[in-house]
DNA sequence: CATGAATGAGCCTTCATTCAT
DNA sequence: TATGAATGAAGGCTCATTCAT
C-alpha cells in the first residue's frame, strides 16, 4: 500500500500526488488512508522513512561484512547503487527529500540524512568531505539512473576514486 | 519584485507558495503579477532563469580568465560558492529545480543544468566524474550554507582536491 | 439539484450565476456541482438538455395521438404553452439558449432546435415558415407569461390562425 | 467606437466581451470608454438604443410613404430584412437584447421593445398577434441571415402571408 | 472494518474600474 | 485631454479531510 504511495510521490511529487489518486492505486478508500496514516503528511514520511530504512540497512549490511576499509565503502556504494535500481521510487522521493533541507518535514526526517551524514563522517574523518562525497555519490547515482549506458561496477569505481581523494581515505593508498 | 517571489519559492517551495503572499511581500497587487508574468508558473521559470543566468555568469568570468586550468577551475568554485552565500534565495531554488528533472519544467530549465554539466564534462574529460564533481559542489555548498564553520576557501580546497582526483585532472598534477 | 440550477441561471442568464449561489440554492456544497457536473458549464447543459427533452416529450406526447394533423397540432400548441406556463425557469433558459445559435454550446444544444424545426419543417413543408412559425410561438409563449391576460386555449387559437397560413396548411382548409 | 463595441458584443456576448479587447479594436483607451459611456452597461446600453433607433427610424421611413396599409407593411418588412441584413452586430444584438426580458438592462432598453410592440398592435388591432407576429419576423430574419438561400423578398412575402392571416388584417383581402 | 458522499478552505486567475501622470 | 499602470473583488475549481452508513 505504501508502495502505491511511493509511486505516485516519486511521480508526481508531494503535492501534485492526490489521496484520491493514491487511494485508488492503492485500491482501497480513502478513510483508510487516514486511518493509516493521520495524514498526507503522515503517509509521506512514513514511506519516506520507510526508504531510508531499507536503504539504511542494504548499506549495513554490505558494509559490515569483516574486509578492509575500503572493500567495505566499495560494498557500499554498490549496495547504494543496488538500491536505488531497484527501487526507483523510493530512491527518487528520498533523494528529493534530501534536498528540501528546510521544509516542514525537515524535523521528522533528518535523522536519515544525519546517519549517512555520520557514518561518511566517521569514515573519511572530515565532516566537509563526507557532505561533498554524499553529494557527489547521489548525483551521480541520478544521473546514472537516467542514461544507464555504464555498468554498476564502472560507476562505483568513480565514487571509489573520490573516496581516495579524501584526506584520510579509508584504506591509506590500497589500490583495489 | 521577482525578490519577493523568490524568497517565497525558496522558502515554502513552489507550491506553498501564493501569489497572494507573493504579491503581498513584493508589496504590489496580484494582477500586476499576472501582468508581468502571466502566471504563477512563468514568474516561477522567471525567478530560475534568472537566478541560472546570474549563477552562470559569475562562474564565466571567474573561469574566463587567462589562467592555467587548476586555477580558473579554483576562481569558478569560488565564484559558485560566492553566489550561493549572496544570493541564497536563488541558490535554494535553483539547487531544488535542479533535482526534480522529470517536472512539467524540465524542458524550460534544462539548459542550465545541461549547460553546467557541459562545462564540467568538458573539463574534466568523464560525463560520469563530472555529474558525481556537480553533486559534490552542490550538497557541499548546501552543508556549508546551514552550518558556515568553516571559510570559503576550506571549502573550495576540498572540492579542488576531488578534482584532483579526476581521471584527467584539470592541470595535470600541478600542486596548488 | 438542477431545479436551483434553472432557476438561477433563468433569473441570471449563465455568466452572473454564480456556482457558489446555486450550490447554496441547492443546499449542498459547490465540490458537490463539481462532482456531479464536472464544470459550470457541464451544469449548465445538463439544465438545457433536461428541459429540452422535457418539452420534447411533452410535444410528442401530445401529437403522436391518433388524429388529424390541424388537431395535432394544436394539441401540440398546447403542451407547448403548458410547458412554458409550468417549468418558467425550464422554459425561459429554453429560449434564451434558442437564440444564442453561435456560442459554444452550439453544438451540444443545437440538437433540440433542429428536431423542433425540422418537426414543423415537415408539418408546413416549408422551411422559412417553419422557422417563422417556431418565432412567433416562442414570441407569443413569452409575451403571455409576462402578460396572463388570457386563457391558454385563446393564445393557441393564434398561433393555429397562423398555422392555416402556411403554403401547405396542416389539414387543408379544415375549419376548427 | 460604437462599431467596435457592437462587434464585440455581437461575437460574444455581454459578458464575454472584454473592455480592453473593446478599447483595443476601437484604438482608443480604456479610460476614454469609461469617459464617455460611464460603464461597461452605459457602452452597451448606448449601443443597443443607437441600434434601436436605427432600425425604428428605417422602418419608419419605409412605412410613412402615403399608400394603402398592405404596402406600408410590405415596406416596412424589407427596410427591416434590410437592417439586418446590413448591420449585422446591430440586429445580433437587438435580438439578443429583446429576449433576456428580465435582465438588468430591461428598464432602460424596453422601450425599443414596446414601440415595435406598439406599432405592430396598432396595425393588427390585436396584441397577441403582434407579438406573435414579431416573433416570427426575428426568428424568420435570424434563420434567413445564417442561411441565407432566398431573396429578401422571398422571406418578406411569407411575413406578409402571416400578416394576412391575422384577425384584421391589413388591408382587408387585399393581395399583393 | 470499510466506504461513498460531502465539505471547508483556499488558490489561481480575470476583469471592470480607477489613479497618477 | 488621454493613458499606462494598478487594483478590489469575485469566480471557477480542487483537494485534503471527515461523517454517516
Amino acid at each position: 500500500m505504501l508502495e502505491a504511495a511511493g509511486q505516485a510521490f516519486a511521480t508526481h511529487g508531494f503535492h501534485e500526488a492526490s489521496m484520491d489518486a493514491i487511494a485508488e492505486a492503492a485500491g482501497i478508500s480513502k478513510p483508510m488512508l487516514y486511518n493509516y496514516f493521520g495524514s498526507k503528511q503522515g503517509l509521506y514520511v512514513a514511506y519516506v522513512e520507510r526508504s531510508g530504512r531499507a536503504l539504511l540497512k542494504d548499506m549495513r549490511e554490505a558494509e559490515s561484512r569483516n574486509a578492509p576499509a575500503a572493500q567495505r565503502l566499495h560494498a557500499g556504494i554498490l549496495a547504494f547503487l543496488t538500491y536505488a535500481e531497484e527501487h526507483s521510487s523510493g530512491w527518487t522521493v528520498l533523494h528529493r527529500e534530501t534536498l528540501a533541507q528546510g521544509g516542514k518535514l525537515a524535523a521528522e526526517l533528518s535523522e536519515l540524512r544525519e546517519r549517512i551524514a555520520d557514518m561518511l563522517t566517521t569514515l573519511f574523518d572530515d565532516e566537509a568531505f563526507a557532505h561533498a562525497f554524499a553529494g557527489a555519490g547521489e548525483s551521480l547515482a541520478s544521473w546514472w539512473l537516467a542514461h544507464p549506458r555504464q555498468p554498476k561496477e564502472q560507476i562505483a569505481k568513480v565514487l571509489m576514486h573520490i573516496a581516495q581523494s579524501a584526506p584520510t581515505p579509508p584504506d591509506g593508498g590500497a589500490r583495489h
